[in-house]
RNA sequence: GGCCCGUUGGUCAAGCGGCUAAGACACCGCCCUUUCACGGCGGAAACAUGAGUUCGAUUCUCGUACGGGUCACCA
């Protein structure tokens, strides 16, 4: 049984935001590099801030980006249940078995107690924390108290000295001082456990090998180790990863406005372009490489190219990521995903979109720049006469208007209407005229687009928006290039 | 504030006592080219700081600064 197993255990809070995402991705990687198991453990410990539907967001999300679970709420397994509220009667007796140990004891303070203590000790500048009134208790004063049905919680009985090692796989050993640990609250007054002590229980419960969390949790991890030892349990390997932030100062998270994996999709991302970035950042592959699929990365991937500072969300990268994905898609796929957002803005049913797609591969780096770059082909933009004037193709509006005087005689002559054919008349002109392909070809591109960039030049346009507009189009410039 | 953690170009990051300190994104220039993009080539750009240890520190130790985390019957 040295199976590897590892958990990912979120609490159904909402979405699924882009460092949980990270978290996830790490555990499964970590399992599936050792071909051992992951799963997914729902902590809903805290009733009052579940949210509807948040657990369907968790399962959709790990589904669309490929995390299948080995174990979990909806598929079941042989450590269930799943889901911590369903495990309630569970945690009591391990609380209980704590006290007849020797490491936690029951509490009797109610709220007002503890929140005046906790006035007073900040008044004075101590920094808060319980002062185990109720830790020397004698039995007899517990059983008392039970036997009234006094409210309680359990806490767990610190160490008044010493220190306390803990190992992480990547800060190495962290030593504290017990006497700067609070007693903490390990089973809640509502019988629920808290999630230091839930954690501590499933895990061991789970059989999990290794643990991948957020750093934040970092502080408290070395109460977990008072609490394996007191159980007389194997202590599993510890991953505290570092947050993903928005910038300097701040997290990533939906509170300011952050996108999350859904979000992104929405934006016109891939999912494994979003995968394939979110695992680059805090962790670096051994090699140069770094566009990986879920399935390279499970032999890729290393504990050992984890950072340890924090690192700050690239939207610029992320995005330069999703464009080396849409690149590499087979042209249909591309079309196929592309014609939503080519639709958007051309609603003629005269002209082929999949040419249009053809066009837009190397150009896109997110879908949603699609419908601005064809907005055109419905209709001519309003323009500018400037755009004619070009140093490099050496026009201005007096040779435009020549140039386009005598490619709408060529166009118009065209009975074929291909590229191919368009291609080769208009090379003939500029053949015949002895000058350079952007005297013709630039002002033809501007006046049949209106814009200065496209997606394609002339002909591709030419081909794409039909004979009749394009000729309609050119009259319709050289009107303009003459009466001004 | 106490405790814990971190600090290599603008960003992600390699480096694990001796290097002209990788690479990617972004930026700039050139080439390709009927625009843009793609592609190719090149450029600018970094070890927070002070003291040790050492023949030698980006790398090890300590201090300082800056940043983050944590101090709940939330996770």
């Amino acid at each position: 049984m040295n199976e590897v197993r590892t958990r990912f255990a979120p609490s159904p809070t909402g979405y699924m935001h882009i460092g949980n995402l990270r978290t996830a991705l790490y555990t499964y990687l970590i399992a599936k590099k050792q071909g051992g198991k992951f799963l997914l453990r729902i902590e809903d410990t805290d009733q009052e801030r579940y949210v509807e539907g948040a657990v369907d967001i968790i399962y959709r999300t790990l589904k669309t980006v490929g995390l299948n679970w080995d174990e979990g709420p909806d598929i079941g397994g042989p450590v269930g249940p799943y889901i911590q509220s369903e495990r309630m009667g569970i945690f009591k007796q391990y609380a209980v078995e704590l006290v007849e140990k020797g490491a936690a004891y029951y509490c009797f303070c109610d709220k007002e107690r503890l929140t005046e203590l906790k006035a007073v000790q900040e008044a004075s500048g101590v920094s808060p924390m319980y002062d185990r009134h109720c830790r020397n208790l004698s039995k007899e004063e517990v059983e008392a108290k039970l036997a009234e049905g006094v409210p309680y919680v359990i806490r767990q009985k610190i160490p008044l000295e010493g220190t306390t090692t803990f190992h992480d796989e990547l800060f190495g050993d962290i030593t504290v001082e017990n006497s700067t640990l609070d007693d903490q609250i390990l089973l809640k007054a509502d019988g629920m456990p808290t999630y230091n002590f839930a954690n501590v229980v499933d895990d061991h419960l789970m059989g999990i090998t290794h643990v991948v969390r957020g750093n934040e949790y970092l502080a408290s991890a070395p109460k977990y180790n008072l609490l394996y030892e007191a159980f007389g349990w194997d202590i599993p390997k510890y991953i505290h990863v570092s947050p993903i932030m928005k910038d300097k100062h701040s997290k990533l998270s939906k509170r300011n406005g952050d996108a999350s994996f859904e979000d992104l999709v929405a934006k016109g991302y891939l999912s494994e372009a979003i995968v394939n970035y979110i695992a680059l950042l805090g962790w670096a592959p051994k090699g140069e490489r770094e566009i990986f699929s879920l399935e390279e990365l499970k032999s890729e991937f290393d504990i050992e190219g984890l950072s340890k500072s924090p690192s700050i969300f690239d939207p610029l990268k992320l995005k330069a990521i999703n464009g080396e994905y849409i690149r590499a898609l087979t042209p249909e796929k591309f079309c196929e995903l592309a014609r939503p957002y080519i639709m958007q803005t051309v609603k003629r049913t005269d002209c082929d979109l999949d040419k249009i797609a053809v066009l837009l591969q190397n150009r896109t780096e997110v879908f949603t720049d699609i419908p601005e770059q064809v907005d055109f082909i419905d209709e001519m933009p309003d323009y500018d006469l400037a755009l004619y004037e070009n140093k490099k193709m050496k026009t201005n509006r007096e040779t435009a208007l020549d140039a386009l005087e005598r490619s709408l005689l060529v166009l118009e002559g065209i009975t074929d209407w291909h590229f191919d054919v368009i291609h080769d008349e208009l090379f003939k002109l500029i053949a015949d005229m002895g000058v350079k392909n952007g005297y013709i070809l630039w002002p033809v591109r501007v006046a049949i687009s209106g814009k200065q960039f496209t997606p394609g030049g002339a002909f591709e346009i030419a081909e794409i928006i039909g004979k009749e507009d394009t000729l309609s189009r050119m009259k319709r410039s050289i009107e303009m290039l003459k009466t001004r």
